[in-house]
DNA sequence: GTAGAATGTAATATATAAATTGCATATGCA
DNA sequence: TGCATATGCAATTTATATATTACATTCTAC
């Protein structure tokens, strides 16, 4: 699951355990995310891109091709 | 979790089972997607959103204020 | 009004996302 | 050098998405 989470955490000047917080879940769960190494939830992901002022599919929609 | 997974179902002239079979879940999962009473995994919702060739946004993204 | 298809729903089982804890590594700064 | 912050990673536990099975309900077409 490659996704944009990382670059648009890093566009945002955020870490790992600040985005955690406001999303409710653990700095490893985001780490996980950001290696692509977990399937989350929908609801973590709208989470995610609200927080980063992004939707689902700047984050997450065919990645790959970006 | 509310979602337009249905409405594009059905404009798309399928039944939950056909939508199930494609995505590889059962009736039931996509049902209780339908429902809003799961929160369905990320893979999930792109394997919904390609067979109905939608978009994730266009599918869960901000649902309420549509 | 009956038959079949589509959907709702409930109980139990299984797979896995996510939490928790702990320690290692890297990096920047005093 | 030494300390603090950020991140990686691994083991175990917990919560929950999803599967399975089964039966009920709704709806359409004959």
């Amino acid at each position: 699951m490659k996704n944009n989470v990382r670059l648009n955490r890093l566009k945002a000047s955020i870490t790992q355990e600040q985005l955690a917080k406001k999303t409710g879940v653990t700095r490893q769960t985001i780490g996980l995310i950001e290696k692509g190494q977990y399937n989350p939830s929908l609801q973590l992901c709208v989470s995610i891109a609200k927080e980063l002022n992004k939707t689902l599919d700047d984050l997450f929609w065919e990645v790959e091709n970006e």
